[in-house]
DNA sequence: TTCCATGATTATCC
DNA sequence: GGATAATCATGGAA
């Protein structure tokens, strides 16, 4: 069922080596993929991965060979029993069945556990927060300005957090994290924040004399504009 | 090593 | 579904 699917994607189940790595890799994918990072750490996830790939594999052959030998067992006293009571084949099946659906189940309990020890495996090595890399100064810049610019809304839509995503080379989801961020720690602490936000406001005031200085005069000192639209 | 800054995740709310 | 608040886990300066 759902448990057997799991560990197929995980390549636990399944063909040999391989789909390990494939596995590896979807999983990176699926984490959000950064184009060029550690081998090291992903070598060391599939050997951990294989790890529990070989102790489920070593385990299931032993609950399958115990449950042979205890079938076999449990025929072998049928057949003495049927010396002084007739036994059915229907009842041999039955038993036979009984038997097989408990091996079955404790199985079932060992993909449950080998499923969990995938899943924990998997937040170790993927969660995002254990590679966390600043953003580069430039990044923290552009995300600041705008933020200090629109200091009394500070919610980009989802277009400015596009171009925001593409100005500092990260992704949208990034942008939003990092407003969400800023948000709840600037509204936490105002105060600690007043000189960044002094020196954004005076960055963009200056930029924004430059602009209106390279174009001609007339300017007012309130436009709530500051329209930098590239497309590329 | 410690401590703070910071990016990401989670739970919860609307 | 996005925002907030709390929290986690790491980077990096002191």
């Amino acid at each position: 069922m759902r448990l057997d699917n799991m560990l197929l994607a995980e390549g636990v189940s399944g063909p040999e080596k391989g789909a390990a790595s494939a596995a590896a890799a979807a999983v990176a994918a699926a984490a959000g993929g950064s184009p060029n990072d550690g081998s090291i750490e992903h070598s060391d996830y599939r050997a951990k991965l294989a790890q529990i790939r070989q102790i489920y594999h070593s385990e299931l052959e032993k609950y399958e060979q115990a449950c042979s030998e205890f079938t076999n067992h449990v025929m072998n006293l049928l057949r003495e029993q049927s010396r002084t009571r007739p036994i059915s084949p229907k009842e041999i099946e039955r038993m036979v069945g009984i038997i097989h659906r408990k091996f079955s189940s404790i199985q079932m309990q060992l993909k449950q556990s080998t499923c969990e020890a995938v899943m924990i495996l998997r937040s170790r090595f993927l969660d995002a927060r254990r590679k966390r890399r600043n953003f580069n100064k430039q990044a923290t810049e552009v995300l600041n300005e705008y933020f200090y610019s629109h200091l009394a809304n500070p919610y980009p839509s989802e277009e400015a957090k596009e171009e925001l995503a593409k100005k500092c080379a990260i992704t949208v989801s990034q942008v939003s994290n990092w407003f969400g961020n800023k948000r709840i720690r600037y509204k936490k602490n105002i105060g600690k924040f007043q000189e960044e936000a002094n020196l954004y406001a005076m960055k963009t005031a200056v930029d924004a004399a430059s602009v209106s200085s390279q174009a001609s005069q007339a300017n007012s000192p309130g436009t709530p504009n500051s329209g930098t639209h590239s497309h590329m």
